[in-house]
DNA sequence: AAACGCCGCAACCGCCGAGGT
DNA sequence: AACCTCGGCGGTTGCGGCGTT
């Protein structure tokens, strides 16, 4: 696998995927004389490789202390936290989580956690909500408030709709069940604080650059930054509210909602108590999000690079769940998927 | 069974900063 | 100050496995 490399091509030195003969060869060297000095490394190991690769497949594959296998929830959660600070600083993140590389964590997130924050409406790169789903918030917010606002018509009309007509429809949903007397749900929003936040969050959004090493190293923890992974939750919130209902056979729903918005058919929430979800239901990768609430820098940085205990040691692993399982959590968290029709590239 | 397409991940690329001369 | 070497980092590529048609 991998790529070949120009430097080796041009000297002549092998490249592409390692051999186990040359892994072992690098290992025994490496064992007898440590790592380092990757120049001139290849030659007295007897390896037709450049000192970079040697170097690359040491420190991303043949270090003794590398774990292997399935990301853990804990490790997860940690990189998501750590993530929304530092950005794609991969070996920072690397040097919290014990026993993983920076190559590995920058693939598992470019692999599983960012694709899985674009399907739940999050930026993986602000971790703020996405700005189409803030178009939809602010909707909410000014015709919930004020109901005679509102003209959808208006919004989708002329050549350049105001907002996404997806998005409007999921506005046109709620607004539904708030003519259907559901006012109480309206103002557990409100109480969420998502209208007030997501406004903020419209007018500016989030620069994480700037919360970079400068912060960390203060060992201050934005109260804004703890506002945008709040106002993330909050938007979960919204999203699950407002998709819930859509899995109830209610016909207060709009007909084309439930065409574009798929329910889970194994939620059954709405049988049990179908006026007021409840958005804190279990899910471990909601919780995860809700923990942000809480997160500190020192709760994360504190445990030393080569803590001989990792972080992850007392935790309750997943590894053994499959990606599939790891998506119904937020499956399960939302009770709604993005209609396949959806491009999200179209919104990036 | 073959062809096709997607996805995960190992590995490379190019750039940068630190340190030495 | 300028240059060179080395190691490190983030971004990107493309092979190989696997699922689907």
């Amino acid at each position: 696998m991998g790529r070949a490399p120009a430097c080796c091509e041009k000297n002549g030195l092998k490249k592409g995927p390692w051999t186990p003969d040359e892994d072992l060869k690098l290992i025994n060297h490496i064992q007898l004389h440590g790592p380092g000095n990757w120049r001139n490394l290849p030659k007295n190991a007897g390896l037709q490789r450049c000192g970079k690769s040697c170097r690359l497949r040491w420190t991303n594959y043949l270090r003794p202390d590398i774990k292997r296998g399935r990301f853990s929830f804990e490790e997860e959660e940690t990189i998501i936290q750590l993530h929304s600070i530092l950005g794609n600083k991969w070996s920072s993140i690397a040097a919290r989580l014990p026993g993983r590389t920076d190559n590995e964590i920058k693939n598992y997130w470019n692999t599983h956690i960012r694709k899985r924050m674009l399907r739940m409406g999050i930026d993986p790169v602000t971790h703020a909500p996405r700005l189409d789903l803030l178009d939809l918030s602010s909707i909410l917010s000014s015709s919930v408030c004020n109901p005679t606002i509102l003209n959808v018509s208006n919004l989708l009309a002329g050549s350049q709709p105001l907002v996404n007509p997806e998005m409007l429809k999921l506005a046109a949903a709620i607004l539904s069940l708030k003519q259907e007397n559901l006012i109480p749900i309206a103002r557990n929003l409100q109480e969420n604080q998502i209208f007030d936040s997501l406004m903020q969050n419209q007018v500016q959004p989030l620069q994480l650059n700037q919360y970079q090493t400068p912060v960390l190293q203060q060992g201050l923890f934005s109260s804004e930054m703890s506002n945008q992974l709040v106002q993330a939750n909050n938007l979960e919130g919204l999203c699950s509210k407002v998709a819930t209902f859509g899995n109830c056979s209610d016909n207060s729903i709009p007909s084309d909602l439930n065409e574009d918005f798929v329910c889970h058919p194994n939620h059954g929430n709405c049988s049990s108590n179908p006026t007021v979800p409840d958005i804190q239901e279990n899910s471990d990768f909601q919780s995860l999000y809700n923990s942000n609430q809480n997160f500190s820098f020192e709760s994360v940085l504190s445990t030393p690079i080569s803590s001989p205990t990792p972080m992850n040691s007392s935790s309750t692993f997943i590894n053994s769940s499959t990606e599939d399982e790891k998506e119904s959590y937020c499956s399960n968290l939302f009770k709604f998927e993005i209609p396949e029709g959806l491009d999200f590239d179209e919104f990036m």
